[in-house]
DNA sequence: TTGGGCGCTATTGTATACATTTCGGGGTGA
DNA sequence: TCACCCCGAAATGTATACAATAGCGCCCAA
């Protein structure tokens, strides 16, 4: 009864928006498991989906409406990207980053937006600048309205399109994962209502850009990581292999 | 006759390192997928497959007697990293980058391995200087004795081993991809007899290192990536889309 | 002889079947 | 009562079968 489908009736009251035949067509095909790659990314990132959580292909395969071959592909997507962790034999889990990680991914962090902002001061348009504006202000209100999850989602958006805009796809692609990794660290070491980003940042951010401070602008991104990094709780081994042997030690 | 595979004969003589049994073993498997996303993944930054070859997966899973599954994922790892591209309904082939990739991803590479460098001062130890210095040599040789491929391989193998060594995995798995893709550039825009780096840059830039120049270190990276890429004859669309209705303007 | 339509072959895209591994339960023996 | 082993269910890993598509040459007509 593995069966992700019934065969006796067509599914697609289960997902309104399955591919409609339900089998082969090349061309659509990639275009659905982009969309069910977003699905996954998304619900990780806005913490729908904690660290750890296991994603079972049979699952995903049912919910997408999907076989497992087109899952398989998505969640080698995610793993490469490290958003999931794929253990042999076992399957694919949320990944849940380490200590050591989190650290790696804050200095890279620091080193490529500070470096980023450099090269924007010199080419940003009054336009971008107001688009920005723009997503520092709606983040502030999801944050007012306590939507956690949207705010995450803005705050990543707002790094991301940062980086964008300096024009180089190559490094604002690699600043997309170490946001969306950053979400996770946040989810592992973070503290409950504690966004990460503060409120008014961004706002700030974008004032020093717009006066071409570069400099200051740099710096003041790296601060802006900084604070996020030591508003963490990063001990070195929080509860993924709790060591008996050592906690109990008194009483063996 | 498309089938790969006699069904009625093992073969096992086929591929002398095939894993074993022939089926299944998922613990051996994603090892030996391994060892074939390496051997795909040499033969492009050796430029013994040229950007444009076309990767048939009939033709490399018979090659590497596995199945044609096997082979997507790893065809699908290398298209993540940009090494290959995938065209849908079409298939892979070998990344032909474009101008404006070049530029970008030496744009990354000199933010991101100047930056290293700083890092990297202040925890560098001897023996791992030595290690440098030890790449270094085994790379001019490699040049002196004509050895192209071999060269590049070391030349791409200095600049991993320096990220490494600044003690954060990611951007040195992150610098690793750039590098991988420089090999491609130099394939498509580079002369015949350039390597890209410069016989004797990366021995003084481990002076630097051993000095503790971390400034003036960095600004030699920059220049020395500068240098690599001024060699480059980069005109915006060399061979890949000639744009017929441009080039035959006057005539139309 | 050329231009366009059509069918064929080669190749990719997807699903499914089967082998293998892992994890948990229960039973047996010391 | 505890430790160990074996077995079975569940889930993954791999291969193969089948469907659809793209490329290409052929044929036919003007």
């Amino acid at each position: 009864m593995t069966s992700h489908r019934p065969t006796s009736q067509p599914d697609s009251t289960d997902q309104p928006f399955a591919s409609a035949s339900g089998k082969a067509g090349s061309g659509k095909g990639v275009q659905r498991q982009d969309e069910i790659y977003r699905a996954i990314s998304d619900a990780v990132i806005e913490h729908r989906l904690k660290p750890g959580a296991r994603l079972r292909e049979d699952a995903l395969a049912e919910v997408f409406g999907i076989s497992r071959t087109g899952i398989r592909k998505v969640l080698q997507r995610l793993a490469l990207e490290q958003l999931v962790t794929l253990t042999p034999g076992k399957g694919a889990s949320v990944t849940r980053p380490s200590a050591e990680e989190a650290r790696e991914v804050f200095e890279a962090r620091r080193l490529v937006e500070s470096g980023l902002l450099a090269m924007l001061t010199r080419r940003i348009t009054a336009d971008e600048l107001k688009e920005l504006r723009a997503l520092a202000g709606e983040e502030q209100q999801a944050l007012q309205e306590h939507e956690q999850s949207v705010a995450i989602k803005l705050s990543a958006a707002f790094h991301n399109r940062l980086a964008a805009l300096a024009g180089n796809q190559t490094l604002a692609r690699f600043v997309d994962q170490l946001c969306s990794r950053s979400s996770l660290i946040l989810a592992v070491y973070g503290h409950a209502g504690n966004l990460g980003c503060e409120c008014s940042d961004h706002n700030q951010l974008v004032d020093l850009l717009q006066a071409g401070e570069s400099e200051q602008a740099a710096i003041f991104m790296c601060r802006h990581l900084d604070s996020i990094e030591a508003s963490l709780s990063i001990d070195d081994a929080p509860e993924e292999a709790p060591d008996l042997r050592d906690i109990f030690s008194a009483y063996q």
